[in-house]
This record gives C-alpha cells, structure tokens and sequence, in this order.
DNA sequence: GTGGCTGCAAATCATTTGCATATAC
DNA sequence: GTATATGCAAATGATTTGCAGCCAC
C-alpha cells in the first residue's frame, strides 16, 4: 500500500521514514492544497508523536525533489501541492478553497524572452468558485 | 509633482495623507517589487516618524482600491507593485530579483473553464535570470 | 468638531533554528 | 556504527491588533 512511495523515495535516494511515507501519501490522496498545520492535524490523529518540525522537515526535502510543489496564491501561509502534470490554481476569495486548473497556455508554459531561464511555471487565478456563486445567487 | 497623487486617491474617495502620497509616490517610480519593510525603511529616511504600521494601512487601502497589487511570488512576504496593464512576473532564484514579464496569454487572461468568475490573473515564473546567468558562465 | 489616520507597543501566526534522542541503513 | 531524522522548545520574522493622540475634511 505505501510500496508506491517507498519506490518513489529510493528512486530520489531519500531515506525511507513512516513520517515521509504518511505525508506524501497524504499528499498524494488529497488534491486540497493542505498548509503543514492542515497536513500535521490530520496526520497526528494516527501519529500522536508527530512533530510540525518533522512535517516541515519532510516537505522541504520533498518539495526539493521535485517531487511535490509549493503554492504561494494564498499570500500567508504555503500550500503544497503533489507534482502531476503542469496545471494552475485558482483561489476562490469567498471561501478559500484553492483548485485545480486544467488549461494549457503555449506562451506561458516554459519560456520568457528576455533571456532569463525558467524553471518554473505558476498560473494562479483568483475569484469566486462556481459553488459561492450559486449561494449568492440564493441569497440575493 | 504629488497632483497626480491627490487626483488618484480623491477618484476612489481615499483621504488624502502626506503619508498616502509618498508611499504610492515611492510604488510609481520604483518598479522593484519592493516589501513593506523596503518601502517603510525607504521613506523613513525623508520622514523619519513614518511607522511599519502606516506603511502597512495604506499599502492595504491602496490595495482594496486596486490602485496597487500583491504579488505572492515569493512565498516569505508581500510585494507590492503599482497597477500598470496586465502583466507577469519572474522571480530570480539566484539574486531574488522580480521582474515585470509582458507577455500575453490568451487562454489565460481573463477566463477560466468550470463556471468560476475569475477577477485576478498572475503568472509567475521562477528560474534564473539572463544577468545570474552571464555571472555563473564567467565563473567557471 | 469628529471620524478616520498615525505611530507605538504588544500580540499573533507561520516558519526556522538548536539540540538531545532515536532510527534507517 | 554512524550519519541522518525526529521531536521539543525557544527564536525569528512578517503581519495584525489595541489604543491614545493627531489631522484631514
């Protein structure tokens, strides 16, 4: 069941721990963009003895190896994000959440003139999701 | 010199401060991205009991009025940048410098598919720069 | 005149750091 | 066995809040 991260990890010659396992996993089953405390408040309910050093540990080490991404929309605090293909964001103001967005953009996805080198790309929009829309609509 | 100043923020019904004029002054004439800490240091020399705190007010008034934008691109702290036309922008992994990117994405610029409304679009690009560039080359 | 603004100090929140113990390999 | 990771507590840094005095209108 966690063979899948434990490859993964070898295969970046991270050193396997039950903590790194967890995260990633969490990461990978939860498209919802956690912040570390999300992610720490959920893992501690299985793992009492987890720390939020060793959640931030874990991501800084993943994040470094490409593995997972970080997503700075919100402004106050990182999200993270488990690399699956290039996608952007969108930031519903109403109620937080962050989605994914699955549009390509040619211009965009992976030069710049001006002789600079891209590494990375990150569309983030920023509205009111379709959901809020609707209970507005409802309310009005 | 400041009329300009007086005229924008009497357009949106903002009071005018000595305070108000020089930090937005300071946003129009530097393109640098700079955090409130660069601002407030900055201005603190011409008006030494300019507060963090009033820098802080103002940048958030000037904001709500879109007059000014927030970029995230950094992760660590706000940058503020004067609203001049669509743009993007790149951030130097090596010097941290913010560039201004001006291309367009038409996919991108205005409209998202799923039924949200979008109102802001930023794209940010990560990578190193055409000048850190040239530096690394001479070095080895 | 008065409501909103400024500036100071204290509080808060996300993140980082130092270090002793525990664990992966 | 040893280098690296974990977990705790304290430190840091950006931002927010509470409040008294001041200023724009």
């Amino acid at each position: 069941m966690l063979e899948k991260y434990v490859t993964l990890l070898k295969e970046h010659a991270i050193k396997i721990t039950p903590q790194r396992l967890e995260i990633l996993k969490y990461l990978d089953e939860h498209h919802t963009h956690p912040d570390v405390d999300a992610i720490y408040r959920e893992l501690k309910k299985k793992y009492p003895s987890l720390s939020r050093t060793t959640v931030y540990n874990s991501l800084e080490i993943l994040n470094k190896n490409k593995i997972i991404q970080t997503i700075t929309i919100s402004g106050s605090e990182l999200r993270y994000d488990i690399e699956h293909g290039l996608h952007h964001h969108f930031l519903c103001k109403e109620c937080g959440t962050i989605l994914d967005i699955d549009i390509a953009c040619p211009n965009m996805d992976r030069s710049v003139a001006g002789g600079h080198r891209v590494e990375e790309v990150h569309g983030y929009f920023k509205g009111i999701c379709a959901i809020c829309q609707k209970k507005k609509r409802g309310n009005e």
